[in-house]
DNA sequence: GATGAATGAGATTTCATTCAT
DNA sequence: CATGAATGAAATCTCATTCAT
């Protein structure tokens, strides 16, 4: 086996690693908060003894911030299969709403984003990091709703950024109602969130 | 001074002793969160010792589940207002949208909000308190939608509660972009609040 | 029992237990130096819990800190003692030598005094403190040796301050040496000592 | 190449290796003291890793170890010199006065040696090391004074002893002082050490 | 009613040392 | 020879809660 060989083993074994810890750190939030879950904890539920955690995240703080990282990307993964799909991007916003309520009802979801928001309330670098990932996937969702809006729509309209920001209150405060009101229906939200869709593109 | 006089006087002293708990209590949780907020901090914010504040509150918990209550009066009072105001109801709520904002916008309150929050998400008697109030306030404000629909309203539609759950999703989405987008633009949300109130009561 | 008198009672209390602090951990700085003497080790020399240290101490550093502050004051009322004897101060001086090499040829008072100064070497708060200590012992022995000089010494005479130097050099190197060569004779040091002594007063 | 070269050519590579274990940890001790620089920083600064340097040193204290015993030939180096230099010893003596302050007043050196007279307080391999090397160096002193003194010198006189002390009480005690007396002037030590000296060598 | 001294469990983080590769 | 992943014990410090006064 190469050196060349070697590192890349390494590197990949070192971020499989990483994940580990993400992993079991992100469970470890949803189940007890941020603050209530301890290095032990996520060190027992990643597999790893709890200094060797300081290898891969300087901090749990750092820890937090990967997550968001992380989540960032899976929700621009699910952006792109949107895009992807077959037909008018329009019909395909409002059905993907469907899976939306369901991602965004999930109370360990929930928790975890809700850990994450009151932790950025306070801490400014978990505050740079979800701001700077609202940027980026609000680029991108007004980027398609550019698209869908059909070739005559011009791409410097403000408007476009009204209904970004309308889709992204309503389904993140979807997620405060999952807590509020644990009787939400939801086949009622997926109905309420598609009309909303509909209205947005139209309008 | 009769015995009578002198326990009712106990009375409003206790009550008042209390609500400077939760107003110190409030305060820090804002600054630093439900969990970093320590209750020698909540004492002195307080003006009043740490071994005193549990002559008023069983445990620190206590003190966010009657935050959550004290929250409950102020939101029904505010609806109280707008039913008070003078002209047809349905402007009165599109009027209203303007200070809704404001205070979901306000990022102390928001910070508040998301905390406890986050903690009913993990704490059942906080999850308890936090739901049951927000039943009662989805049952006051179906009643005004219903009221603004006017006397033709069947009052019991259920689109009226799909159309409370749109509001409280759009208000309390609010609170969560505050945090995700510091670049809000106030006036603009306004506009948008106002024209989905204005579409909800039409539709 | 009065308000003020219970005042009093609380003040003298609350130094008794900081001063039972600082007793354990000297005891404990000397057994096991500073970094290895842990603050369960103190808690218990001190016979209290390891978190009611914190109610004196704002942390380990604030407790080097204060004994460093108490031995200021200790060494000062020797020096208070030398000056009340009988008989010329000059004699005074040399005949304090003897019990000035067996302060400083003590083990553990060595030991201790090492740890602080290392410690000094490095963090910065508990620098400042020691060399202010200096400076007033510094100011406090350059007084004896004027006066010792008699009435006809220029209280300006920076040859005073070549002396206090020489003989803190001296008291301060005995402790090195009494580490490091541990079958230094303490007789043939007390006559070392006092004569440096008569030879720094007369020169 | 034979094998006896190969042997030879690895027994220096060894030794090279050792002696930059050596200078790296001296660095850092004298940066942040020995209980506060960690074996990785150590590792780092002398360019090998951290699993590498139990290869050298069978612990840590066993590099302190090596550093006092670096530190006795390095002075053993310096008396040669003084001793090789023309002109009478006496001279010499006084003349090496001057570098030697600057030695000990030097932050670094003292911090360090400082640390590890600490350590030696408390850790008896660590002081058995330095203990031995003190004897060292006074022998290697008596013997300079002793020929210094003239022929007619009597080489059993312990008189020779106490001046040996003396003069390493000074050196060692200043330090002490450079710690103590941050405003402390190098060429009035520099005089001081020097009439002391004298003093001594006529005494 | 009112205080704050006191507890001790538990949090995060660091580190010397080992060992498989 | 050389690496650095891995361990787990131990360190400092914090905090909700109790209770004697």
């Amino acid at each position: 086996m190469g050196i060349a060989d070697r590192a890349c083993l390494e590197r990949t074994r070192n971020e499989s690693r990483r994940q580990q810890v993400l992993t079991g750190a992100t469970a470890c939030f949803c189940r007890h908060g941020f603050h209530s879950a301890s290095m032990a904890e996520i060190a027992k539920s990643a597999g790893m003894s709890v200094g060797h955690i300081y290898h891969y995240f300087a901090n749990k703080e750092a820890i937090v911030v990967a997550i968001v990282q992380n989540n960032q990307a899976e929700v621009l993964e699910i952006m792109d299969q949107i895009e992807r799909s077959p037909g008018p991007l329009g019909d395909a916003l409002v059905d993907a709403a469907s899976s939306g309520v369901d991602e965004c009802m999930d109370l360990s979801n929930t928790a975890l984003m809700l850990e994450v928001l009151a932790e950025a309330a306070r801490n400014p670098k978990v505050a740079e990091v979800v701001q700077s990932s609202d940027a980026v996937l609000r680029a991108r969702m007004r980027d398609m709703l550019c698209k869908a809006a059909g070739p005559d729509q011009d791409p410097a309209d403000p408007r476009l950024d009204d209904r970004v920001e309308t889709l992204f209150t309503l389904f993140q405060g979807m997620s405060v109602r999952a807590i509020r009101n644990p009787s939400l229906d939801r086949d009622r939200m997926v109905r309420m969130m598609q009309a909303t869709i509909r209205w947005i593109l139209q309008s």
